[in-house]
DNA sequence: AGCACGCCGACT
DNA sequence: GTCGGCGTGCTC
């Protein structure tokens, strides 16, 4: 018998290569289980370079272990991952196909992933010193560390209290640090919730509640509630719940979701320090987030797409609000569905996973009417709030000037006349999407990308939204030399100039990308707005999100693109969007409106939309997708690639096309002309894969990827794997 | 992906 | 004569 292979640790590293790396233990360690879920230092590649990475399982080495190298650094005393998370991103691995080192570095904040330790999180406060003590009653000046002092005098003060008590204490508090007066000390104990009360729920939040209430370990539920029906309202109600019976809760919300406000109401509702999660925070915040949640001291963690990454030791809930959004698909790296992986997180905890929206995607539709999920709805506005009614405004034959037709600025005169204000919404920033020849037809077009470049700055400059090309525009057309050259269409931009025009008077605000680059920009700007009259223009930044209880009117300019366009989601897309929008307008107190404008009134999705609503919308788009056999009827991948050129791109996608071995139900569709072949001076293109059954389709990609790898001209060329993709570009 | 090794063009 | 182009191969 031979003798027995020593244990190696098998360690996920962050290569995109689909295996895992074999290491011997340090001299004298021995390879026990105790170290899946560490991370963990070793050598890697032939320059003496090293990497940190997880081990993520122990084994007899399958190799000849004389080859092996030795970790270098033990990073962790306990494993980091473990259980369901470690579980969860083997999924994740698995179903996106993407290296398990991959993920685990996807998963991991930017400062655990690069090998610092995990943050210290037992919790911290402040107390006065002796001489502080004696100081405080002395006179002296007041200001704010005198203020801090007092508070410290008769014992520790906990730093999450102080975040409530005492804004702007941080910098007091060192002031007194450095004069001796006060110093940090480790509190004991766990943090005592503050009893909230809760408001009277509504009869059908109620209902929702009950329903969620009853049942033991994992479902999924479906909480379908227009706009201002209190589905917040009942996540709160939820979350108080699991937060009773000791369990953590996860709040996961879209990227623009996630506003100061949407935090100091949770903070407000729950009595226990609420953290967040989101792009904004700092490496040392996130992993201190991260790190709270690990260690069972975080209780909720509201945050964004990557937040469903966070470790939830004690879970109790997970909540996805506005599940339809876009923002939970990661569009580059792992691309991931933080939805969808919050419920694979949800039945490995075993814990139900509440989504909500007021326009759920078809997807979750589809699961709901099926009866896979649970699905509840909330018809009613909170306090007796009538729907905002719809008006379309036929354009044809009518004269538009900048975009606006003369009913929709009678519209919002006679709104800015009540006192009240109007949202004036256009999806689409700059002056305008087009800088046009009048005489030849030329028009201004990205030197590196397909498409056209949009006229910013009142016709001073042209910008490729898809590049961020610059460029000035010409005086004269480089086609004919004709001078006749226009902006064509109207963006956010011009619109603001036409309204500034119009009603020289009004509070105008623009709200778009441009105008808000800065986090806080949005609440500076509506701050701005204030209570008055006024009118807001802008993109779908404002289609959610913050509360504007005197905006009674919302002017839909620009639906026209939208209805023609060729990504089988698009309608879905609009749909939603227009129902955001919409759902802006109006208050119990102040009845609201809605104008669309349009050249296409007698558009189907339009009628029924107006007719039926969303569910009419989404019963309509659902039989499509089912005739054309598309999600959530069938199963997608697609295999994108970019290179320098067109040629290198063919290439690849035929030989992958080449590659791929025919099986029942599943197709390779392409090479596909990408809608845009040229992006950024990036030739792209795509090929499509469908099946009608999930298995078949990942039985396919588990072939197909490794000979895809194979090919010489993938080494040309960028590619990447899209699982479920949400975007066909 | 990163990195080293390797075999062909314009420079001190 | 070398510096450096990026094609090819490998990473426990």
């Amino acid at each position: 018998m031979p003798p027995a292979a020593p244990d190696v640790l098998r360690v996920a590293l962050p290569v995109p290569l689909p295996r895992e790396f074999d290491y011997l233990p340090p001299a004298g360690t021995g390879a026990g289980p105790d170290w899946v879920g560490c991370r963990v230092r070793v050598p890697f590649g032939r320059g003496g370079g090293e990497m940190v990475g997880v081990v993520v399982a122990t084994g007899p080495a399958d190799g000849d272990p004389a080859a092996l190298k030795s970790i270098h650094e033990r990073l962790d005393k306990g494993a980091l991952l473990h259980g369901e998370l470690l579980e969860s991103l083997r999924w994740v691995a698995a179903y996106y196909h993407a290296p398990l080192g991959e993920v685990v570095a996807t998963a991991l904040p930017t400062l655990l992933r690069t090998g610092q330790p995990l943050p210290d999180t037992r919790r911290h406060g402040w107390v006065a010193t002796a001489e502080g003590r004696a100081q405080a009653t002395e006179a002296g000046r007041e200001g704010r560390p005198r203020q801090l002092l007092r508070q410290l005098i008769d014992g520790p003060c906990d730093e999450d209290d102080l975040d409530v008590r005492l804004p702007g204490w941080r910098s007091a508090a060192r002031t007194l640090a450095r004069r001796g007066l006060a110093e940090r000390v480790v509190c004991e104990g766990p943090v005592a919730p503050r009893p909230v009360a809760a408001p009277e729920p509504m009869p059908g939040q109620a209902a929702a509640m009950q329903a969620l209430r009853g049942g033991e370990g994992f479902r999924a539920v479906l909480l379908e509630g227009v706009t201002g029906s209190g589905k917040t309202e009942v996540y709160l109600q939820a979350i108080a719940d699991c937060l009773v019976a000791g369990r953590q809760a996860l709040v996961l919300v879209p990227e623009i979701g996630l506003t100061p406000q949407t935090l100091a109401r949770f903070r407000a509702r729950l009595g226990v320090p609420v953290l967040a999660f989101h792009s904004g925070l700092g490496d040392g915040e996130r992993a201190r987030a991260w790190a709270d949640m690990a260690s069972g001291r975080g209780r909720v963690l509201v945050g964004t797409r990557s937040a469903v990454f966070c470790p939830l030791p004690d879970a109790g809930l997970l909540v996805v609000d506005e599940e339809h959004d876009g923002s939970y698909k990661q569009q580059d790296g792992v691309r991931y569905h933080a939805r969808d992986l919050a419920l694979v997180r949800g039945s490995k905890l075993g814990v139900p996973v509440l989504l909500g929206s007021a326009t759920p995607s078809l997807e979750s539709l589809h699961n709901a009417l099926s009866g896979r999920y649970r699905h509840l709805r909330l018809a009613e506005r909170a306090g007796g709030a009538r729907p905002p009614s719809v008006r379309v405004l036929d354009v044809r034959k009518r004269p538009l000037r900048d975009g606006l037709s003369e009913d929709l600025l009678d519209a919002v005169g006679a709104c800015l006349a009540r006192g009240e204000q109007a949202l004036v919404f256009k999806n689409r920033r700059g002056y305008a999407p087009v800088l046009i020849c009048h005489d030849c037809g030329w028009s201004a077009h990205c030197a590196r990308c397909d498409a056209a470049m949009t006229v910013h700055a009142g016709g001073r400059r042209l910008i490729c939204h898809h590049c961020g090309a610059r460029a000035t525009p010409p005086n004269a057309c480089p086609d004919c030399a004709s001078l006749a050259l226009q902006p064509q269409g109207a963006g956010t931009e011009r619109l603001e100039q036409a309204l500034a025009a119009r009603f020289p008077d009004a509070c105008l605000v623009r709200v778009d990308r441009e105008t808000t680059r800065r986090r806080d920009a949005l609440e500076k700007h509506l701050a701005r707005l204030g209570d008055g009259p006024g009118i807001l223009v802008g993109t779908q930044i404002l289609a959610k999100g913050h509360d504007l209880p005197r905006l009674t009117l919302v002017a839909v300019v620009g639906v026209d693109e939208g209805l023609f366009s060729a990504d089988f989601r698009a309608g879905e897309k609009l749909a939603q969007l227009l129902i955001q929008v919409a759902g802006r307008a109006g208050r119990a107190q102040l009845p609201g409106e809605v104008v669309l404008q349009t050249h296409h009134p007698d558009h189907p999705l339009l009628g029924t939309l107006l007719n039926g609503g969303y569910p009419a919308v989404a019963a309509l788009q659902l039989a499509e997708r089912e005739a054309a056999a598309f999600p959530p009827y069938a199963h997608l991948a697609l295999l994108r690639a970019e290179a320098g050129t067109e040629a290198l791109v063919q290439a690849f996608l035929h030989e992958a096309h080449a590659a791929f071995e025919a099986r029942e139900g599943v197709h390779a569709n392409g090479p596909m002309p990408a809608p845009m072949a040229r992006r950024a001076g990036m030739a792209r293109g795509q090929l499509l894969v469908d099946a009608s059954q999930r298995g078949a389709l990942h039985a396919a990609l588990r072939d197909w990827l490794p000979a895809i790898r194979a090919l010489p001209s993938a080494r040309r060329v960028r590619w990447s794997l899209d699982v479920d993709p949400t975007d066909l570009y």
